[in-house]
DNA sequence: TTCCAGGACCGGG
DNA sequence: CCCGGTCATGGA
């Protein structure tokens, strides 16, 4: 990352690349950033963010240069070159077509503990009303960083709540499954920050031993909170368009990027391009 | 009314 | 191991 400046309050990074807001932010793999007027807000780490993209130019809003080196950028992966992992990719002509289209797409690494409860929610759940209930969920049990803003509640205290507790969040069936998580992390029984350094295959067998937790969802929680780049959450949309585009499996190139390139195929394929 | 949504669990074969 | 039914909720 290049040239970025510490001024009036702002951080500002010039000429940024392979970084598109609504791409990154809304493409599935966070629930709880909003868009207006081209400024995008969030909460994330406790902290609140608003970050908007003028003229080739990231401006993070009231953003101090320590919670930026701190937080923001690993947040966003900047350390990572996703303009390389295009061109290694690009071998293949339709990972070519899928990468290009989602030239802007970086994985986040988020809070382990919130990425975990949200992709137990989103099972079986459709992406406005995984939104809804987690926003309730902050709401309720979060911590009021800023008007109308809240953290992600921590294992703690959801530990000690009851499915009829949940009740009025209306996440359903999954309220026992968030009920479980929360045990099993504040007890340390699953110790998530043990799993970013375990290999992906053991760090996802500790992630099942959660009831409601299955491959997808711990993929998803290896590969956007854990730093498991490898890993390669199958959803519906993905098993339809691996079926299609990759019927004898991926192509070598994608070894080593296979998180990335999940990614930019679950984009290409819900974008409608690929007609599946 | 019925179907479906970034799945997982459970039972039976 | 694999299969179908089931699980809450709400929008289409």
């Amino acid at each position: 990352m290049n040239n970025i400046t510490y001024k009036n309050g702002n951080v500002y990074i010039d000429d940024v690349k392979n970084f598109d807001l609504a791409m990154t932010l809304d493409c599935g793999q966070a629930f709880r950033w909003k868009e207006d007027n081209g400024v995008w807000s969030g909460v994330a780490f406790g902290k609140r963010l608003k970050i908007s993209k003028e003229n080739e130019s990231i401006v993070f809003f009231d953003t101090s240069k320590e919670d930026f080196e701190n937080i923001w950028s690993d947040y966003f992966d900047f350390s990572r070159d996703y303009g390389k992992i295009i061109d290694d990719i690009k071998s293949d002509e339709i990972l070519k077509k899928a990468s290009d289209f989602g030239y802007g797409i970086r994985i986040l690494n988020q809070e382990p503990f919130e990425t975990l409860c949200s992709f137990i929610i989103s099972q079986n759940n459709n992406i406005p009303r995984i939104k809804g209930i987690i926003d309730r969920l902050c709401k309720k049990y979060g911590q009021k960083i800023d008007d109308g803003l809240y953290s992600f509640p921590d294992a703690e205290t959801l530990s000690k709540l009851t499915a009829n507790d949940l009740s009025d969040i209306r996440m359903g069936f999954r309220a026992k499954y968030i009920i479980d998580a929360s045990q099993k992390v504040a007890s340390g029984e699953v110790n998530l920050s043990d799993l970013f350094s375990l290999d992906t295959d053991t760090a996802r067998t500790e992630l099942m031993k959660i009831k409601g937790v299955g491959p997808k969802v711990a993929d998803c929680t290896l590969l956007f909170s854990l730093k498991h780049f490898d890993a390669f959450p199958k959803d519906v949309w993905i098993k339809r368009a691996v079926e299609v585009l990759f019927p004898q499996g991926l192509p070598e190139c994608a070894n080593g990027y296979k998180g990335i390139v999940q990614q930019y195929i679950f984009y290409y394929s819900r974008s409608g391009n690929l007609n599946i």
